[in-house]
This record gives structure tokens, sequence and C-alpha cells, in this order.
DNA sequence: TAGATTGTTAATCGATTAACAATC
DNA sequence: TAGATTGTTAATCGATTAACAATC
């Protein structure tokens, strides 16, 4: 393994070989091999072993790798062998079922706070959390030190309220709202939006 | 533009240049540049200039890109000028924000159907729509010649459910639960897991 | 040992960028 | 005309795959 850089598309990938893992590793598997790993996934074994080795030697020649092994490495690869709390801004519909998904916690991650800007819905339950009023979300984040957010406000409002996170502190936003946002080099930015897989799909249909 | 098929990655970002140009003819603009979508996007000029020649030449030279005009081309691209029957299948909370959601129609799409197999949810109303019995969905899907599929059921369900779809005829899925699928060469399949993207940033957070 | 699979190198393949003639 | 910007070609850059020595 050297020193230089390792490709962002690779880091992309990671983050998938964990999940087929940990389910390997719930369905009582304890080997697999890049074989295996790549039927399962669509991806070529050479690529499976190209990118594992560029973090590290986690296989044995003759007879692949450890499941829980190699799980517990991506994870620390990852960053992901602690949990990051996360705030949640917006509670529409999307927030709210963002706000009631329970499967966050064993990948890493636990929503603390949730925030919304409406009069309405400030002090009103959802989930196991209180929403709380956006305009002490820069302190408490700062307080805190949170460093994670994910952003299920409406397109309008979602250049500004990143303005806010990254003031406050943020470095990594997951941006639910359909609308490309300008952030400082040092923040990462990743994009949800269900319309842009659906329309990339439908090029292919006849 | 030669017959030769066009790139995957290619494609892929041809709905998000629709999504930023349509955002420019609501603000009023009306002429553009590579340059300027570039900026706007993160992209490179020249890299905007050689995806759109793939699909024709729509710019000119010493002025750039007529917004409407392109984003008509781009909707025919994508067969996005005309509007998609989609299919929900899975009501629990985030079944019930995307049947909620209001952003599909102008950009192609439109909820027909709602699907669950819980008896407790079959009958009631989420939104526009009465949830119907999931067994009744591979004929109904087939009788309207539904191609697309919106997938938000568990996980454990989520490969049984999309055989059952492909069965219907359903030729493109979106899939929420965080799990790989099978399908035929001639099905496509897209996935949105936010866990993935939070893991791929959290990388390089320190 | 025989068979299997890794990690890595080199070769191939594909995507991005730079540069510029054409031309509005 | 002068300035600007496209569409395209060639060069560069980067990613994937094939192949295999090492070795379990």
């Amino acid at each position: 393994m050297d020193q230089s850089i390792i490709p962002d598309i690779i880091v992309g990938r990671i983050p998938l070989y964990l999940r087929e893992l940990t389910r390997m590793a719930e369905e009582g598997k304890v080997i697999t091999s890049s074989h295996e790993l790549g039927r399962r996934l669509g991806i070529s074994s050479a690529q499976i072993r190209k990118d594992l080795s560029q973090f590290g030697e986690f296989g044995k020649q003759g007879t692949g790798y450890n499941i829980s092994f190699l799980v517990e490495q991506l994870r620390r690869v990852l960053k992901v062998n602690k949990v990051w709390n996360v705030v949640l801004v917006g509670v529409g519909d999307l927030g709210r079922a963002i706000a009631h998904y329970t499967g966050f916690l064993d990948r890493g991650f636990r929503i603390t706070k949730v925030y919304d800007s409406d009069t309405q819905k400030i002090g009103q339950r959802v989930g196991d959390f209180t929403i709380r009023d956006v305009t002490l979300m820069v302190n408490e984040i700062r307080r805190e030190k949170i460093r994670v957010a994910m952003l299920a406000v409406p397109a309008s409002d979602a250049q500004s309220v990143t303005d806010l996170l990254v003031e406050a502190g943020i470095r990594a936003i997951l941006c639910y709202a359909p609308v490309s946002i300008n952030v400082p080099e040092k923040v990462k930015i990743l994009y949800i939006d269900p319309v842009l897989h659906l329309q990339h799909m439908t090029y292919y249909l006849p």
C-alpha cells in the first residue's frame, strides 16, 4: 500500500462492499472470495481485489477473506467503527421518514437533533425527537461538535441552510433537495434525487 | 453524431444538466454557455460540450445554448417529454413520503398505483392513493403496461418483490432497500441508500 | 501435494481535458 | 469587425481487466 491518495471512485465502492459483507455475515457465512463477492455485487473479482488492496492485505491466498475480519477492517477504513452524531434539518414528509428510520445506528450514524423553521412544527415530536428551532442550530452544532448533517428542506432553502451548516462546522452533508449547492472545498456534499435515477433509466426504455 | 452506443456515464449526467437548466429557466435566464452551466454544476465546460454533442448540435458558436430549446431536447433524449406511469411498492414511512412527494410529475413521472402486503394497510389511503393488495400487483401492472417501479419494501422482501415486478413487465426499478438485487439484463435497476453516501463521506473526515 | 485464491504488474480500455478551427 | 463560444480532434489522464507468481 503506497502513500498516494486513494481514488474517490474506489472509496465510494467500499461502503457497498461493507454492506454486502455484513449481509453475508448475517447469513452465517464465515469466508468469502473476491469471486463470490463480485458475483453478488455485479463487479469483477479483479476490481474487488484491487480496491481492497488499496487499504491493506486482508485476504489469504488459496482461502479468500475472513468476512468478519474484513468487515472490521472496512469499518475502520470508513471511520464507521464509531458512531457519528448527525443532525437532520427539515421535517416534511421525507424528513419525518428519515427521523423514523432505524437503519442508521448499526452502520455508524445516529441522529441526535432535528430542526425545522416552521413554528407550527417546533416543539412537536417526530419519532424519538423534539423538533427544534432552526435558529438554535448553529450554536448547538458548534457546542456538540457535530460534523455530519442530512438536509431535507425545500430546494429554495437548501443553499441558505447549507451556509449555516458550514458556518457551524458541519463537514459532510447529505442533501435530499433536488438542487446543486455550493460548499467550500473542505466540506463534502452528496445528493439524493430519485428523479435523476428515474430519468437515467428511462433513457434506455423503448 | 455517430451511431455508436453512448457511454452510460454520459447518459447519467444528462438528468443533472436537465435539472440545472430547468432551474435556470425558472430564474428567467434565456441563454447559457457550457462555462456557466459547468460552473454551477462543478463540471468542466469541455465535458459538458462533449456530453451534449453526443446527442446533437444544440448550441450556437459565439452565443451558447438557448435554455428552453436545450431543455426540450434533453427531455426528448431522456424520454421524459411524456409522463411515465409508476408503481410504488411498500408503504412504510419512506413509501408514505414518496407517495406524498409532488416533485415527480413535472419531471416525467406519475405514481398511479401503490401496493403493500400488510392487510392492516390495504384499503387505507396514502396521499391520493388507496393502498392496494400486492397480490393484485402483477396482473394490474401487466394490464396497464407499466414499465417503471419504485421499491420501498424491507430488505428481506426486496428480491422476491423484484421478481414479481420483472414478471409483470417492469423494466426500470428504483430500489430504496439497502441490498443488491439480481435482475435480468433487460431490466434496469438503480439504488438509493443514504448510508452508502454517509460512509463515503466519513472516509474523508478527521 | 493439488487446487484455489490473493495481491500486483502490465496491458487494455475508456473518460476527461486541452486546444483550436469554425462561425455566430 | 472583434469577441465569444461551440463542436471536435488529439493528447492526456485514470480506471479496469487480464494474467500470473506467490502461497495458503
